[in-house]
RNA sequence: GCGCGGUUAGCUCAGUUGGUAGAGCAACCCGUUUACACCGGGUAGGUCACAGGUUCGAGUCCUGUAUCGCGCACCA
């Protein structure tokens, strides 16, 4: 009677109104007759479909009630072992000034998969929630609010009221992002939650900051630097894109007496040119070296030195590179060698500093305005459209300015004695540096990569480190704990007492902090228990496009701060792209939210959509329609679990042995249980997850079910109870197996089995 | 330029130490008889990019080519 209706209930005067539409063809009758549920055994929540919208938010407070995210609690409770192996992760945290997108809700699914298998195993679990500031992106994006509503700058606000309105900016956004993460069912530990920006890890960055400096790791040098003249800051190498641009090669003579033609795409950076460089071996030239040439250029007296030096090549353009030290790196270095003067014409706005016609002009009209003059000049010999691949802002877009500036820097290659190491390769009160650590930390006994390609793309990233520039020109973030007096320079977690100092305005490039995040979080510099206990953390788990930035910067900072690897296994995951493989984005309008998609079909379907067909490293798709199709599979699950609960009411005698062939089919489940903690050993979540899926629907439904249907109806005492016995087996082991993935519908499956005084699903024991 | 990946069914991808090519979605056909139509049963669909090599045997190992993509560096 029941198959073929949808279910409407009402629930009127007490009694519960059930109206039936019985699907018939194309023609739907209605019948309405009362039914009383509450006599029955049966629960009634499985008379309806699988409705994940009631149910998440009630699961997920039963859980943060229960404690059962806290490692401690699991100890008081007897969940866990006192003495049991640790599984730590830090969550990546997620930018404050978003809301959750697809990639967040990825790395959300697969960590919290990785967790809820590591806690049910009986290991003593930690997974640390937190969210970041993300310094220069929410400064820009409160900054360009402000801009819009109130037509003001930063610089009419000054820095404390940006401060306080980021502030507030933060305070609202940082409970959605939680709430997020809340209804993505992720078992994070509330209690242990931080912010980049807390006093806590505020006091951390700045004592990391005063002990490098005090190591002589950290050092303030004049340098060049990447200069983003749309944001006015320095960015590091790291935050560079570089884009294909169409421009011209000119090829010209500084005068007419000078002996040798350059090349350049960037005429107007020559008034700050200092010397000619050419190869040493380039019979060409050799006989023009050492001497020096004085010449009026453009209205600019500049005076040019023909250098040797071997970073010439001697096959490009003429064979003679025009040195620009102050605005180019690879000239700065040129200038290091053959100690030059290294005069500025580009100021911080990429405006001309130099006399005469150029004065003042920007940098594309300087360009026109020095090729007119070579032109008029008669000096121009060659000009060619060329491919050049242009150097512009990640988060401005605007196009780089190496400039000379006064930064502070961190030296990667200076060696310091390391009190303390459990880095291979590395003893206690070995002479060593940054780099070295950074290329030793990867490896046996160290950190190991689940992709290997990334672990090849890490060492030559930590090969090609070079001195890295942590001071930004902003006002949000960790203020650099420097002041200055004078002549004099203090560094220190707390100012200065006396009077007349004054601070550092700069602050933190954020990936100086983010750096510590592993150990921060745990209470250092505090030697906290967690501290001792967590760390090294078991995994680290992110996108793959943060491998440089912050993997490297993990590294390089626990190997100095504590001697030891951040985490013992780097997972990475790709980039969540839609159906047809298409990145998202804006523009496409393909966005898929996951929090929208939740509402229609549910968080396990979101989840398991995500991780199925993902394997590590490798971009993966996600669609509506692969959504939809997980949300079928809870409602299959759910309908197998009302199958077996009603199939199984009548069970009295679990004394029974099991017949051969449920024997056969309790050893088959074993296989699939070894099957899938092989692929959790080697975190082929994906993997796991597929054998699980496979055997619940087309074994387990479609054939043992099948099968059972036959042998419940029929005469055989010893055989029906033995099958009844198997069912109730598959079906608790099937959830156990399922709940890293699907926890919501599994634990509410589990509630309602009638096992009131068993543990939660997501504490019992793992099957082995 | 240097380094690293991918190329397997119409689409998206698995394929773990070499041993008869797999899944999901889509397509097509059939199914109103009690777990589920948010379902079941079935059908069709592949020179595993190409060329060569190792091997009794290659999607899997080696060499080369094509092509798409990623990372790093940048030529002034």
């Amino acid at each position: 009677m029941l198959k073929n209706m949808i279910i409407l209930e009402l629930d009127y005067k007490g009694q519960i109104f059930v109206l039936y539409k019985i699907i018939h063809k194309r023609h739907a009758v209605l019948l309405f007759f009362s039914y009383s549920c509450y006599d029955t055994e049966m629960k009634e929540i499985f008379l309806s479909p699988y409705d994940p919208k009631s149910t998440e938010s009630r699961i997920y407070e039963l859980w943060e009630q229960s404690g059962f995210f806290n490692p401690d609690v699991c100890i008081e409770k007897g969940v866990t072992n006192a003495d049991a192996e640790a599984f730590s992760i830090v969550l990546p945290p997620p930018n404050v000034t978003g809301t959750l997108h697809m990639g967040s809700a990825l790395m959300l699914a697969i960590e919290d998969t990785l967790v809820r298998h590591a806690r049910m195993q009986g290991k003593k679990t930690l997974w640390i929630p937190g969210t970041d500031s993300a310094a220069i992106a929410t400064q820009a994006r409160v900054e360009k609010d402000i801009q819009k509503a109130e037509k003001k700058s930063r610089h009419d606000l000054g820095r404390e009221e940006l401060q306080k309105r980021i502030d507030i900016f933060i305070e609202q956004n940082k409970s959605t992002m939680i709430n997020q993460m809340r209804a993505m069912g992720s078992s994070l530990d509330w209690s242990r939650y931080a912010y980049t920006m807390d006093e806590k890890r505020y006091t951390a960055v700045m004592e990391a900051f005063v002990k490098m400096y005090e190591a002589g790791l950290i050092y303030r040098g004049n340098r060049i630097v990447n200069w983003d003249p749309k944001g006015q800051t320095t960015i590091s190498d790291d935050e560079i894109v570089h884009e294909e641009r169409k421009s011209f090669l000119y090829t010209f003579k500084y005068s007419k007496d000078f002996p040798i033609s350059i090349s350049t795409t960037r005429p107007e950076t020559k008034v700050g040119d200092t010397a000619v460089a050419v190869h040493p071996d380039d019979t060409r030239y050799q006989a023009f070296v050492g001497k020096e040439y004085s010449i009026n250029f453009c209205d600019s007296e500049i005076k040019i030195k023909i250098i040797a030096d071997e970073s010439v090549e001697k096959e490009f353009g003429t064979g003679a590179l025009g040195v620009t030290p102050a605005h180019s790196q690879i000239d700065w270095e040129i200038a290091d060698r053959h100690n030059l003067e290294r005069p500025q014409v580009i100021n911080e706005y990429a405006k001309m500093m130099a006399p005469g016609r150029l004065s003042g002009l920007k940098t594309t009209e300087a360009r026109d305005e020095v090729v007119k003059w070579l032109r008029e000049n008669d000096l121009l010999e060659k000009e060619e459209e060329v491919t050049q691949n242009i150097a512009t802002a990640e988060r401005t877009g605007g196009i780089v300015e190496p400039l000379p500036k006064l930064q502070w820097w961190i030296d990667v290659e200076k060696e310091f004695t390391i009190p303390h190491s459990n880095i291979p390769n590395i003893k206690s009160g070995d002479r060593t540096s940054l780099k070295k650590i950074m290329e030793n930390s990867v490896g046996e006994n160290g950190v190991s990569f689940v992709t290997e390609r990334f672990e090849k793309q890490y060492m030559h990233w930590a090969k090609n480190l070079r001195p890295w520039c942590i001071s930004r020109q902003i006002w949000f973030g960790h203020r650099i704990p420097v002041w200055y007096k004078e002549e004099e320079i203090y560094c220190g977690v707390n100012p200065p007492t006396e009077t007349g100092w004054t601070q550092d305005s700069d602050v933190l490039d954020t990936w100086f902090s983010s750096g510590l995040w592993t150990f921060t979080t745990l209470g250092w510099p505090e030697k906290t228990k967690d501290l001792e206990t967590y760390h090294p953390t078991t995994i680290i788990e992110s996108g793959y496009d943060i491998l440089p930035f912050w993997i490297a910067r993990m590294i390089l900072m626990s190997g100095f701060f504590l001697g030891e690897v951040p985490f013992k296994t780097v997972y990475l995951h790709g980039l969540v792209r839609d159906g047809q493989g298409r990145k998202i984005s804006k523009s496409l309008g393909n966005n898929i939210d996951p929090v929208d998609m939740a509402e229609k079909y549910g968080m396990d379907a979101v989840r398991v959509s995500l991780i199925v067909g993902m394997s590590p490293g490798t971009d993966s798709k996600i669609s509506e329609e692969k959504i939809r199709g997980y949300k079928n599979f809870a409602n299959k699950l759910w309908n197998i679990a009302r199958y077996v609960l009603t199939s199984t009411e009548n069970l009295t005698d679990d004394t029974v042995e099991l017949s051969p062939k449920d024997m056969e089919i309790k050893n088959e489940l074993d296989a699939v249980i070894t099957d899938v903690n092989r692929h959790f050993e080697t975190y082929r979540i994906d993997m796991a997850f597929d054998t699980v899926y496979q055997y619940i629907w087309h074994r387990f439904a479609d054939e043992i079910i099948e099968e059972s249907k036959v042998i419940l109806i029929g005469t055989d005492e010893a055989l029906k109870v033995s099958r009844q016995k198997v069912l109730i087996h598959i079906l608790e082991t099937s959830l156990k197996l399922l709940h890293p993935f699907m926890p919501f519908v599994t634990e509410e499956i589990w509630l309602n089995l009638n096992k009131k005084n068993d543990r939660m699903l997501m504490v019992t024991k793992w099957p082995q």
